[in-house]
DNA sequence: CGATGCTGGCTAATCAGGTTAGCTTTGCGG
DNA sequence: CCGCAAAGCTAACCTGATTAGCCAGCATCG
């Protein structure tokens, strides 16, 4: 019996893809295993357990969002460099809808990976608001308004949430050109 | 041995109950008869299953959030009523953490309560943007506008999705404030 | 070239949760 | 008081996760 040779890149790449044909839910050690063509308990050469695997995953997908986030943002100011971005995130969770969940997993503190993801998405944002002038408590605020309002739209869009799958172009359009506005007049209460 | 005299409705309401001490994920069945005091497959005479009681639960949870949100808004016009009705659907997802999940679930077509419930809470929303003159088209896209903020900022909290947990209530009436403007000047974009 | 040892992969066993089948018995309606 | 619908039970089985312990492929070193 030669061996399939794998190491927990291999594994936590093929979880990715096998996410993103059944679903994240569905995503089990078991379907993975049988993927790769070993048995089940082989994998815990490879990963500590179903947890860790998720935590990996999410790593993973983590970095690839924050990524296509600076690349969609990169060169562009204002509202274009907020549409771009807010474009480049529901495009890659609907290019990835079972490594999508997995970004929303708060990244482990263990993990340097995942922690600097997390850090370059969020900064992705950050960049894009410092364009309208926020910072400070008003960056923050803004920053958690826009990751609400994009992750919001996608989780409910993906579920099916909304009953009619049209139109959901031009919601979503509607929905950034109103944070784009919110955003220039930003603080938006006297407060 | 007495009887112990469930019914669907017990059931539904018990698993609502321990769903927000442990979390609903951790709502399992086994967990459910325990705490009922029946043995597991006894609850199968009251609900067909994991999948039909997570049904059941999120009619009940849509239900009590619609009723919540309607409550909120009655009396209250503009700015006005989508603040108190934003912070009756915060309200409701801190008190009930594990039955808010729930209600992101796509009614049953075949449950007419759940159908309703959902067409309850959707209605609610949409009588608020009735009153800053929003029809047709714009209300659909501000419904799900509103939606989405809404959702996105308290499954984003929920998680713990937004480093510390301080300032949060300050970022979210920011959030409200924010699409209060929007909704003034909506549509925002020319289209 | 052959011994050695690391380690990837395996089988077996256990546990939790869900589901089905089929039996028992409560307790209400007549 | 009797009959029977249904509430609850036990037993059995399935999937998935996890742990323990065995075996063999293969790279390295003498």
């Amino acid at each position: 019996m030669p061996r399939v040779g794998l190491n927990q890149q291999t594994v936590v790449r093929e979880a990715a893809r096998l996410a993103d044909e059944v679903g994240y839910q569905q995503l089990t050690l078991a379907a993975l295993a049988s993927r790769l063509g070993v048995a089940l308990p082989s994998l815990y050469k490879h990963v500590r357990g179903a947890d860790a695997l998720a935590q990996k995953l999410s790593a993973l997908a983590t970095a690839e969002l924050a990524t296509e986030l600076t690349t969609a943002a990169a060169g562009r100011a204002g509202g274009d460099g907020l549409r771009a971005m807010a474009d480049a995130y529901r495009d890659y969770a609907r290019r990835h809808p079972g490594r999508y969940p997995a970004t929303q997993q708060v990244p482990d503190p263990n993990d340097p990976e995942h922690v600097e993801a997390g850090e370059r998405a969020v900064g992705a944002i950050f960049a894009v608001l410092r364009g309208y002038g926020l910072t400070g408590d008003d960056a923050v605020d803004a920053t958690r308004a826009l990751r609400s309002a994009l992750h919001g739209f996608v989780a409910l869009e993906a579920e099916g949430g909304f009953g009619l799958p049209r139109e959901l172009d031009r919601s979503y359009h509607q929905l950034v050109a109103s944070m784009d506005i919110s955003f220039r007049s930003w603080p938006a209460s006297a407060g």
